[in-house]
DNA sequence: TTCGGCAACGGAAACGCTTCCGAAACGACC
DNA sequence: GGTCGTTTCGGAAGCGTTTCCGTTGCCGAA
C-alpha cells in the first residue's frame, strides 16, 4: 500500500474529485469559496489517495515557509541548550520547523550577518542570548522577516529575559544578610560577544548592594574573567592570594562558582565553613553540588519566546519586553562568616 | 547598497554575469561543464548581490533541499548538545541547513515516526544517540533519504560511536588497579528509550571486569536507576545502607557520579579518602569537580558523523561503523582503598 | 421578464530553479 | 582545408502549488 504512493499531486486529486486545481487547493487549505459538499469530497479523495502537499511547491507559489531560524552563540552550554529546548518545543508543537544556526566566534558571526544564510528560508528568526550590534541589526533587517530575542538583555525586538541586576541583588543580599562584609565578585564576560554590548547588570548589582550596605568597595576583590569554569578557578586563586581574602564569593554564573570551589577545595578550605560561594542560573549541577544560587527559569524563557513568536506570526499584538522572575535558592555553599 | 537586495533571483544573477540561467545554475552548484573563468564571474556576481538560491524552487525543479534533519532525544543535556554542536559545525560549513527535531518522550517519539514531519523536507536525517526500533526503521525508510547515526550504539545505518564496554573496562580496571575489591555499580538507563534497546556495554564491562579479577559478584552492590544526577544520589544512599558498603563506586555517567558524591559528602564521607568514585563521559563539570572519569570525544563524534554524511551525500563510499577511542582521565575522586 | 449581485468554480499565469538537448566554438589530427 | 570530438553554453520544458481574474449559475428584486 505505502509503496503505491508514488507521485500523486494535486492535479490527481482534483481530477479524481472532479474539480479544478484551484478548487482543490482551496478545499485543502480550508479557505472559503468552496461549497461544503465539494470540500468534503476533495478531502475524502485526498485522504483516500494519501496525498500530501509538496511544501516546496506550496511555498514557491506564495505560501509561508513554515520554518523559523534560531541563532545561538553556543549549543553545548546548558543555558543555551535549555533555552533552545524550550523554544523548539512550542515551535514544533505549532508545526513549525526549526533551522538551527550556531554562530560560533567572531569570525563566524561576521560571516553569518554578511551572508545571511537563512535568507529566504524562514518566516522569522529568533536570536537566543545573542546581543546584536547596530550594524548587525541593519543586516538582519533586510531579511525582511519577523525577529525576536530571548535570554539576552533587552533588545529592539520583542524579547524575553530576566533582570540581571535583580538577580545579582538577590545573590548579594543573601550574602549580606548572612553577615558577610568582605565579599568578592568573579565577573564573567563572554569573549565571543563584541565588547560594545554587555552592560552587565550582574556587576552593577554588586556595586549597588555594597553601596547600600555602606561597605566600601575594595577593587582587589573583583576579578573579571572570560566565561568558563576554569577561569573561575584561576580567579579564585587570585582572590585567595589577596592580603585580606574574602569571606564570601559572588560569581556571575554557576560554572564560574564551581571553578572557584575547586580551587578552594584543593587549597583545603571547607565550604561553607571557611568560605561561602554563590552563583547565578541554577545550572542542573548546582543542585548536585549543593551550590547556593539564584535560579532563572531558562526553558520557560524559551517557551515564552516561542509563544510570543507564534502570536506575532498570527498577526496579533504582543508585549515587547517580558521579564521573568528569578529566585534565590539556598543550598549548602553559603553560611554566616566564621565568627 | 544592501537594501536594494529585495528580490534577486537566479535570472538576475545570470543577467548580471552575462550568462544564461542554465550556466548560472551550473556554476552555482559547482557542476562541471562551466569554464573556470565563467564560474568565477558568476560566483562573484552572486556574492556581490548577496544572492542565495531558493531551496524550494531548487528542490521543486529536481535538485536537493540542502537541508538535513537531526533527531535528538534531548537537547539540554550536555552530551546531546555537544554532539549536535559538532554535527552542526561541519554541516553548516558545507552550507547545509540543519533542521532540529527534538523527540521528547515516548509519545512524541511515536508521533514523530508516525507523521514523519521531516518528510520531503530534507536530503538526509541523522539520528543522534537515539536507538531506533525495527518498526521505526521501516517508517524512516519510507522517507527515502540517507540516514546515519551518531553517539548511540551500532546501528543498521552508517554510524559513529564509542565502545561502551571498553570504556567501562577502563573505569573498572582503574579501580581494580588501585586495589579496590568491593566495587559498586550505579547503572543508568534512559527512561525515554524503549526497553528493547540498550544492551548496556557499560554494565557488561562491570561483570566482565569482576570475573576477570576473580572477584565474586555481589548483587547488592549494583543499583539501576533512571538517568539523572538525583537518581545517582538516591542510589548511593541505598549503597551506603548495605551491611558491607563498597570502597569504590563505578557510575555509568558523570552526572550520576556527581549525584553519588553529593550523598557521600552529606554523609560526611571524604572523597577519595573514604570512598572512590569514577564516572564516564568527561562532562565539563567533571573537570570542575575533580572527578575521575573516562573521556569520550563527544563533539568529535558529531563532527565525524557530519563528515560521513557529507561524503555519502557526495556519493562516495564510507566506513559503516566507526568507533572512536575513549580514555581514562585520572583526577581527584579516586585513590587506593583505605588500608 | 430582466438585471444586479453573489457564491462556487475554472483557466492560466506566476513562483525560481534544474536539466535535457541542441548549437556554437575551438582544437587536433589526417 | 575538412572532419570529428570536446567543451562550454543557451533555450525552454517542466516541477507542484497558489492566486488573480473571469465565468457560470442562481436567486431575489425591480
Amino acid at each position: 500500500m505505502a509503496q503505491s504512493s508514488q507521485k500523486i499531486n494535486m492535479a490527481d486529486v482534483a481530477r479524481a474529485a472532479g474539480v479544478s486545481m484551484a478548487t482543490a487547493s482551496r478545499a485543502l487549505n480550508n479557505e472559503n469559496g468552496v461549497a461544503e459538499a465539494t470540500r468534503r469530497r476533495v478531502l475524502a479523495v485526498a485522504e483516500e489517495l494519501s496525498y500530501v502537499v509538496s511544501p516546496e511547491a506550496s511555498r514557491l507559489a506564495g505560501g509561508d515557509t513554515g520554518r523559523v531560524a534560531v541563532v545561538v552563540p553556543h549549543i553545548s552550554r546548558w543555558f543555551f541548550a535549555a533555552l533552545l529546548e524550550g523554544l523548539e518545543s512550542v515551535l514544533r508543537a505549532a508545526d513549525l520547523d526549526v533551522l538551527l544556526y550556531h554562530v560560533d566566534g567572531i569570525e563566524d558571526r561576521h560571516d553569518f550577518f554578511h551572508r545571511l544564510p537563512a535568507r529566504r528560508k524562514v518566516d522569522a528568526v529568533v536570536v537566543l542570548a545573542f546581543p546584536v550590534g547596530e550594524e548587525e541589526q541593519r543586516r538582519l533587517g533586510l531579511m525582511g522577516v519577523t525577529i525576536i530575542a530571548a535570554g539576552g538583555q533587552h533588545a529592539p525586538y520583542p524579547n524575553v529575559s530576566i533582570n540581571d541586576e535583580t538577580a545579582g541583588r538577590q545573590a548579594m543580599d543573601h550574602l549580606l544578610f548572612l553577615g558577610h562584609r568582605r565579599i568578592a565578585m568573579i565577573a564573567a564576560v563572554d569573549p565571543d560577544q563584541p565588547d560594545e554590548v554587555q552592560p552587565s547588570g550582574r556587576s552593577n548589582a554588586y556595586y549597588a548592594a555594597l553601596r547600600d550596605a555602606g561597605i566600601p568597595l575594595d577593587e582587589r576583590l573583583v576579578v573579571t574573567v572570560d566565561w568558563g569554569g576554569d577561569q573561575g578557578a584561576d580567579a579564585m586563586a587570585k582572590l585567595l592570594s589577596r592580603p585580606e581574602p574574602p569571606t564570601a564569593v559572588y560569581a556571575h554564573s554557576d560554572e564560574v562558582a564551581l571553578g572557584a570551589i575547586r580551587t578552594l577545595r584543593r587549597a583545603g578550605l571547607r565550604i561553607p565553613e571557611d568560605l561561602s560561594v554563590i552563583g547565578i542560573d541554577d545550572h542542573p549541577v548546582a543542585e548536585l553540588t549543593d551550590l547556593t544560587t539564584v535560579r532563572q527559569p531558562v526553558r520557560e524563557q524559551g517557551e515564552l519566546a516561542g509563544r510570543m513568536l507564534l502570536s506575532i506570526l498570527r498577526g496579533e499584538e504582543t508585549e515587547h519586553d517580558v521579564v521573568v522572575p528569578t529566585q534565590l535558592v539556598i543550598r549548602g555553599s553559603t553560611a554566616p562568616p566564621r565568627s
